[in-house]
DNA sequence: AGCACGATCTGA
DNA sequence: CAGATCGTGCTA
């Protein structure tokens, strides 16, 4: 008997919803990179949930400028940014065109690619599970991916694969925004899972 | 035009 | 715990 392989690319649908829950939902996930022949993907085991202009750590929060512009398009693309004048951050933009909301990637665990990855970074066995600059390493994403539809089936992708449940779940606060203000600081937004 | 700082990582 | 390293947005 063949074993048939089904292609569950998330759609725009899975992404235009409450970012909170979309945040929660991607955990189990795989992300997908392309590159040409070559084809690596993880499984995400951490994220973060950035709620629009109310959210005082969302870089929308201020209003729309050239870097933020992609949160405020549609839902389903990729908002890749540069930080720290060194680093990549992977977003996926969430809710409906002009809400501008995110969920950031903080952390994957390696699917397929491992030594690609592993060569991509500067050590074997390099984790990838903690800090979000990392996986853009491992997995070749940079700025030519920002504004990237998600949908389309190329170059950067997601997919179901495995199911997490709630009891696997555990919310904290969000990493690195000690200049937000106390209610979103405190916020349980950051959302992690265990192998 | 200048400047302060960041959704970070590494190595000492 | 400091250094790396530079785009971005705010002030002027």
């Amino acid at each position: 008997m063949e074993k048939i392989t089904i292609m569950s690319i998330l759609p725009v649908n899975f992404y235009e919803r409450n970012t909170i829950r979309v945040a929660r939902e991607l955990l189990g996930k795989k992300l997908v990179r392309r590159l040409g022949g070559l084809e690596l993907s993880a499984m995400i085991v951490e994220t973060e949930a950035y709620c629009g202009t109310g959210d005082s750590a969302c870089h929308a929060h201020r209003g729309k400028t050239p870097r933020n512009a992609v949160m405020f398009g549609p839902p389903g693309h990729a908002y890749v940014y540069f930080t720290y004048g060194m680093h990549y951050l992977l977003n996926l933009v969430t809710e409906k065109e002009g809400n501008p909301c995110a969920v950031l990637i903080r952390g994957v665990s390696p699917v397929d690619g491992i030594a690609e990855m592993e060569a991509r970074r500067k050590k074997r066995g390099a984790e990838l599970t903690n800090g979000p600059a990392k996986l853009c390493q491992a997995m070749c994403i940079d700025k030519s991916l920002n504004g990237w539809d998600l949908t389309c089936g190329r170059e950067l992708w997601l997919e179901n694969y495995k199911n997490i449940t709630a009891k696997r779940i555990t919310a904290t606060p969000r990493i690195g925004i000690p200049y937000a203000r106390e209610e979103h600081r405190t916020a349980l937004w950051r959302f992690l899972t265990v192998t």
